[in-house]
DNA sequence: GCAATAAATGCACTTCTGTTGCACTAGTTA
DNA sequence: TAACTAGTGCAACAGAAGTGCATTTATTGC
């Protein structure tokens, strides 16, 4: 049994062949992946299919969902017994306007939001939209 | 000539009848609101025209859209002399998850957020979402 | 005022993402 | 091995966004 097989069994989903795959791209992506990138990855994958393996990998807090400003749904693996329901380990995402590639920023976690008397905070979605390091030549 | 009337031409947008309805429409409204929203308001309203609107409203700064999650863009009419772009002016927004409107918190500008080295920021982007003051009974 | 021009609108159609229903297959358990 | 459950593939649909084109409305020059 290999790495990724026992990872998902740690997360209490099946690891088949389909799963697997899915999930050794999104460990190889640095980057938040959308659905139809990995459609096109994989010529041979069917679209239900991945939508509903990154919904599975969703509830199982394999990877969170990032809604990134572009309207199209992005997932990246979570880290390590990350909550990302929790609010303090709610860390901000960067769009980078020029190559169009969404990134975690894990370290960079979301300083805590006021909101005014009455409304009750439960979830907060912050994205840096710019230039990334690559295409900032820096 | 009507109030709606100059404040377009001040933008220099030509006050056509669909165009006074649809600011007044969102002066009206404190929330940010869909195309949708203001296509069932006017029954007889174009969805094109609508969104042609929007856009030249967005392109003249009388309004700014508003990505609250949901997947559906929103728009909100910008305060006057607001300048949506530039980052001192960015304002949080706030999502309610039971009644699924989305207000802007003009008065609560969001804070510094630090990126790393390499990295630009130009735009942010922040949604709280929880329960709103309507709904959470206070 | 009228013709020429430009802007705005309405209709039809396409595309893209997300989503569901149903049948079939594979894998698990008794 | 039979019965059952989870996973997959195909087809179809829904909703929002966007485009092309013809028509209407407004503006400008003569």
């Amino acid at each position: 049994m290999t790495e990724i097989e026992k990872t998902l069994e740690n997360y209490q989903v099946r690891p088949t062949a389909m799963r697997i795959l899915i999930y050794k791209y999104l460990a190889e992506k640095e980057i938040a992946v959308a659905l139809t990138d990995i459609e096109s990855a994989f010529a041979k994958a069917e679209r239900t299919t991945l939508y509903r393996t990154l919904k599975t990998f969703e509830e199982k807090k394999i990877v969170h969902q990032i809604d990134d400003g572009t309207g199209i749904s992005k997932y990246a693996l979570c880290e390590k017994g990350c909550n990302c329901e929790i609010e303090q380990d709610l860390h901000l995402h960067f769009h980078c306007n020029n190559c169009n590639e969404t990134v975690c920023l894990t370290e960079h976690k979301i300083p805590q939001i006021k909101v005014p008397d009455g409304y009750i905070a439960e979830d907060v979605n912050l994205v840096v939209k710019g230039i990334c390091e690559k295409c900032s030549g820096q």
